[in-house]
DNA sequence: CTATGTGAAACGGTTCACAGCA
DNA sequence: TGCTGTGAACCGTTTCACATAG
């Protein structure tokens, strides 16, 4: 459902680029691709309300779903590990994304740190706690090798982030208060090439 | 339950390389970060038996989910793309992942056509219909800025590709017969942003 | 006793279908 | 008539609980 909120957002916002004010159930879902009865329940749920005769606001509607999904502040987002994943999300969200704040960057190789990398001045890992302690973070991203994540975690939750988003090919060990999510993108192929197969073969293969 | 078998054969693996023959759904489980009920039933359904004294053996349930995962020949994997995202996947997978076979890679950019990254040829992207007809590709991975990420996707079912994995931040348009899995770590991160707040704060976000 | 294998109940999320309203 | 709002049915998963076997 969050996801569908993210994306119903981004969809909005064209629609209200393109000068059209208001939409129906229909058309979100069209956008989104889910049906008009997904887009209605949700809306329901997050308690925003339209009517039959034209639809939805398209501005209320983006209003209502950033105070579901928005923090009141913007939230801090420190991430850990500069290698070419770590550099890929920092591109990506230091163009796309303004709402968020990276507090930081952490990575071990000595010839990154003190560098500024996409507008994010780089730390050193051994540093974490104490930039975090003057800069505080709610959530973290772990963009490092799988044997350094577990470490990380720790350092981070004792660094007081509440969410983690875990980009390392390992589960990691936190106390139920964090929030974590993994991207795994060996798993994520792993299932495309299981789902790639005919149906037919896949069932033959539980035989 | 593919992402779970993914995970089972990859602990299983070090648990036989760590010399032990068998295991119990509790240690796999715990392994796993599952329960031990939720092991035995994926166990149960790709049709693998143990024994109540002695566990499952490790080496023939790898293999097992093997059979269930992998397809009969090593998939040919294209990527698209050699961003910082396209570069960090076509990395990992090169350490990572010997069982798939990266036939081609694709991007724009003049300087990085015709030399090799990573291993892998980079072609220049308006070839891929003819590079992919000579070496066809069971997957495709989107690693393209947004606008692009249709028109690619288009041309790869075109070239008999039968799965997607998206990277690009929008939802692609395909032909049922192509399954897609979509990751977007902006939608990740917004996720782990929602959840990371104190879950009164949420509650009183949908009020 | 302990662990597997598995029907059967419980759960969360989606879909249906329709009442109510401009 | 066409849309929203929503109770109720539905469906795939997860969990429970227990029969069975070494």
């Amino acid at each position: 459902m969050v996801e569908r909120l993210v994306a119903y957002r981004r969809h909005l916002r064209r629609w209200l680029a393109d000068g059209k004010p208001r939409i129906y159930s229909h058309e979100l879902a069209g956008l989104a691709q889910v049906t008009s009865a997904v887009v209605r329940r949700d809306v329901m749920t997050i308690g925003y309300t339209g009517s039959p005769a034209k639809g939805y606001a398209a501005a209320g509607l983006v209003d209502r779903i950033g105070r579901v999904l928005d923090p009141p502040q913007r939230p801090g987002v420190a991430l850990v590990g500069l290698g070419s994943l770590g550099r890929a999300v920092l591109k990506h969200f230091a163009r796309l994304h303004p709402e968020l704040r990276f507090v930081a960057a952490f990575d071990v190789s000595p010839e990154k740190v003190g560098r500024i990398i996409d507008g994010c001045r780089c730390h050193g890992s051994a540093d974490l706690e104490t930039v975090l302690r003057a800069d505080p973070a709610l959530v973290g991203i772990i963009a490092v090798p799988g044997e350094a994540a577990q470490d990380v975690a720790d350092r981070l939750v004792r660094a007081g982030v509440r969410g983690i988003l875990n980009l390392a090919p390992v589960r990691l060990q936190t106390p139920p208060t964090v929030y974590v999510e993994d991207v795994d993108l060996a798993v994520s192929l792993e299932k495309v090439v299981f789902f790639a197969r005919p149906e037919t073969e896949r069932l033959e293969a539980l035989a």
